[in-house]
DNA sequence: GCCATATTGGTCAAATTATGTCCAAATTTA
DNA sequence: TAAATTTGGACATAATTTGACCAATATGGC
């Protein structure tokens, strides 16, 4: 199997997909038309990329977007765990409550 | 046991607690100085409650801050998957980035 | 039905937060 | 040390959210 690597968040997937690929910033931030300094910023978590650049990123490297906000998404769930200094059991009461739902708008 | 509810929401939680004590909607949100409408709208997850409000109430209530603080966070988690559609493995995955930034940053 | 009280709902200004741009500083690499 | 690459800060502006105000609707006694 190729390179694995447990990805710590999606600034840290997309540089390893960026490096891997042997690619600058400079290239892809034009690739995808975003400005070369906001695309660092994403590969460092600074700031968030909206669905619109996951499109893009994903369209480019040739793989899965639904992958991608996966990533992007247990992301923000886990930075605001940390932030709110909260326990990770809440994480099984989120489910509880989004299968608690699920049933409530998709009929049961 | 006393009443034992499952809470669904954070609006629900808090509409349960002032429904118990047969308070109105005017009076606790005059003890706890936010406009009664807004309180109305936070019982029905219309607004989220700030940092602030969350605890106003729970003084008022006499519950535990964390406990109404956790409740929130895990809506918020949960209606964002539901928003986006996402798996509910992702949720694993999240804590698995948790649990590994925790080491990251406080050490092993 | 009528009145008082309680709750809901809409609108909007103000506050808050986040994004993306520009440019300079720093770092890397050859 | 020069060129290329990456990082970092400042800031305008865009997007989102809150909270306030007020009207409309609902609830419950009498």
């Amino acid at each position: 199997m190729a390179t694995v690597k447990k990805t710590k968040s999606i600034g840290e997937h997309l540089r390893n997909l960026r490096e891997e690929a042997g690619l600058t910033l400079k290239f892809v931030s034009e690739q995808i038309s975003i400005d070369t300094s906001l695309l660092a910023k994403i590969e460092r978590n600074e700031r968030q990329p909206t669905k619109q650049i996951i499109k893009q990123v994903a369209d480019f490297f040739k793989v899965d977007e639904k992958e991608l906000q996966n990533d992007f998404l247990s992301d923000q769930i886990a930075y605001k765990i940390l932030d709110e200094e909260a326990d990770l059991s809440i994480l099984k009461v989120a489910e509880e409550k989004v299968k608690y739902l699920k049933t409530v708008y998709y009929g049961k």
